[in-house]
DNA sequence: TGGCTTATTATGTCTGCACATAATATACTG
DNA sequence: CAGTATATTATGTGCAGACATAATAAGCCA
């Protein structure tokens, strides 16, 4: 037992068949590197990577213990559309519906912290699986951080796989919603009109300005999907 | 530049400021160590950090590069009801809508990898912030694993809190779905039938054995949120 | 007793070294 | 020239020791 994995997996069972339960402090690191006979170090990298999934608490001085309410963390990943629709082994399809300069309204200028008046890219375009609509993007780009977004030709590629190697970003955020369907959206998801659909809203940052928000509207019946 | 959040903070501003670009391979630990003046074994903290979060693809031998596409991940923390209802400024309330035991349908049998005939708990209850409808808890948990589901009053503490203390797991997943609230879900939510709500189901596991599995529906216009 | 200072303690991290492991490049051999 | 053995290289990990840091406990003084 002298490794940070073994330990880490000891650890977890000990966990898990309640030796330990939730709010119990555990031995320190240098007497549990004792009974496993190996280094201090190990048993650290062992410990902290179990902090970091949020079983156990940590604290200099107070001691290590069995997180009392775990907070599950669900990890959703966000791959590229086109991923998304190959992995689930459709043959993924792209068309611009509109695209256009100019100022955006209130509600985008608040999300995105702009000035009034900034001139933004809008793109709206749908993601096909199997030539079958598969999600609509909404999407505004602040051209004053991405340099060519207006140049761009984005019926051949989508801003979705564009952005992603033209503007980087620092940090986002998303928020998940289930809307019922407006009607220019359903109509190019062909869909009925106010049907439930899965709505992703996501915006992104280089440091503090805005690089572009995008709404990504999904099908009736689509699914996120994450393990625990 | 001695620690690994230093190193770590100066490699991640190369990857923003494109010094590394997305694909670049970057120079090797050693290198690095001599660059920043510091240990190995600190670089490659640093760096097995940026490796965990996406942003660097490492391979023995082949050396570290600059994630081509990085895959999104958007961490959801899913906290127990009260704490979440709690932390919006909320009262929390708590409703028993129903309690039984017995054979469950298909779908959950299915869902839990259950024999026939394998008598589940199923509650039906309401959460409230400020005395109004918050979200509908529908559940089904196997007495089997879990011993005193039976004969825990849940009518005084919900299931979500009481198997957090009760019934630990190993693993679980999690599906987040769009769906046209069904009349009964509408009604304990006050709402109208048909209405788009948000709805988690989650499953959990204790090694092969399936613990519980829970229906979360929101009420329409509610929102998950997570940073990037 | 209350409030301040000082010790103690557990975790956090750095260093320098060693060896393990995986993947690739090179040399060799039939 | 194909196929295999071997060397090389970058990351992965372990160890012992040291010091840093945060949080608590103990001691002290008014």
């Amino acid at each position: 037992m002298n490794s940070w994995q073994e330990i880490h997996d000891e650890v977890l069972r000990r966990i898990h068949t309640r030796q330990w339960k939730p709010g119990d402090l555990i031995p320190n690191e240098t007497d549990l590197a004792r009974e496993f006979g190996c280094a201090r170090a190990t048993v650290n990298r062992a410990l902290r990577t179990l902090a970091e999934t949020g079983l156990l608490d940590r604290r200099r001085k107070a001691g290590t213990r069995v997180t009392l309410h775990p907070v599950g963390k669900a990890v959703i990943e966000i791959p590229l559309i086109r991923r998304d629709i190959e992995d689930r082994g459709a043959r993924y399809g792209y068309r611009l519906i509109s695209r256009q300069i100019g100022p955006a309204p209130p509600s985008i200028r608040a999300a995105l912290r702009i000035e009034t008046g900034t001139p933004l890219v809008h793109l709206l375009a749908c993601h096909l699986a199997d030539a079958r609509p598969y999600l609509l993007e909404d999407r505004w780009i602040n051209p004053a951080v991405v340099p060519g977004a207006e140049t761009a030709d984005f019926t051949r590629i989508s801003a979705n796989e564009w952005l992603l190697t033209h503007a980087p970003y620092t940090h986002g955020d998303l928020t998940i919603a289930a809307e019922p369907l407006p009607p220019q959206t359903a109509a190019a998801l062909q869909v009925a009109a106010g049907e439930a659909g899965l709505v992703l809203t996501r915006t992104t940052w280089d440091h503090t300005a805005a690089v572009t928000t995008v709404r990504l509207s999904h099908r009736p019946g689509h699914l996120l999907h994450s393990a625990l």
